[in-house]
DNA sequence: ATGGTCGTTGCACGA
């Protein structure tokens, strides 16, 4: 199984991309974030003509999150499962492809360490677990993949001394996602490549993709079981290249079933 | 050099 995650930044505007990209790579699950897209305007049936079962959980202008799977989607879930009141963005949604309970996520940007969207940022992910503990168990094949907006370490990040006070590296963002591995969550590339500097999102502004200062904020969480199967797993770096491109590289896994 | 671009929407804001 072929599984990615990929932040669009709208769906709207990267259609042909997605397009290509999918004809390309060949994925069996993709997980998107940002599809910018209300409930009803996701594509459905072009993706149903491409081969994809899909759901999709959007509210409109911002966010949304989308499955795509050639392997089976069942069990769909949109937002959090874990019986408290539903978060009014839409960041997270579920479904059992090929097996193994997928959930593309697309976590609070966070802002500024001073603002209530990372407080916001922070909640959300300890209720990401409450969501895991609700929806299935540590012992199944889960994985937990999409924007998370947070680089794990040092080595995620093209130069860690740009970073000192900003978001996305700090050390209470890096606990809740420490947080999440001690649930039983790996993370799927860092375990493949224990010492690469790789990233999967680079700044659109003064060519932050041509001077490689990026991030590795696009993780595959898995289950150990899932994590274990895997095989291989990659950047994709030139669709961060060409024409219209997100600023998010797509990032794949391959996985034994 | 504290900028820069792209996506939404609508002439600002989020990333």
């Amino acid at each position: 199984m072929r599984l990615a995650t990929w932040n669009v930044n709208s769906l709207r505007a990267r259609m042909p991309r997605v397009d290509e990209w999918l004809l390309d790579v060949q994925p069996d699950v993709v997980c998107m974030q940002e599809t910018k897209l209300a409930e009803d305007a996701f594509p459905t049936e072009h993706f149903a003509e491409m081969g994809y079962e899909s759901v999709h959980h959007g509210q409109g202008q911002w966010n949304g999150v989308a499955i795509l799977s050639k392997v089976g989607l069942v069990n769909p879930v949109r937002n959090f499962a874990d019986g408290q009141p539903l978060d009014a963005e839409a960041r997270l949604v579920t479904a059992t492809c090929g097996g193994i309970r997928v959930s593309s996520v697309y976590v609070p940007n966070g802002r500024e360490l001073d603002n209530d969207h990372y407080q916001y940022k922070l909640a959300w992910m300890k209720r990401l677990i409450d969501h895991l503990n609700a929806d299935t168990s540590s012992s199944d094949a889960v994985i937990v993949t999409g924007d998370y907006n947070i680089a794990p370490e040092d080595i995620d990040v093209y130069n860690p001394a740009d970073f000192i006070g900003a978001t996305h590296v700090s050390e209470a963002e890096r606990q809740v996602l420490r947080d999440l591995e001690s649930w039983g969550m790996v993370d799927v590339f860092r375990q493949h490549h224990p010492d690469d500097k790789l990233f999967s999102w680079w700044d659109y502004r003064a060519g932050g993709f041509n001077q490689n200062k990026g991030m590795r904020i696009d993780l595959i969480m898995a289950t150990s079981s899932v994590a274990a199967k895997s095989r291989w797993t990659i950047v994709d770096r030139q669709a961060r290249k060409g024409e219209k491109p997100s600023d998010h590289a797509p990032v794949l896994v391959d996985i034994d079933v």
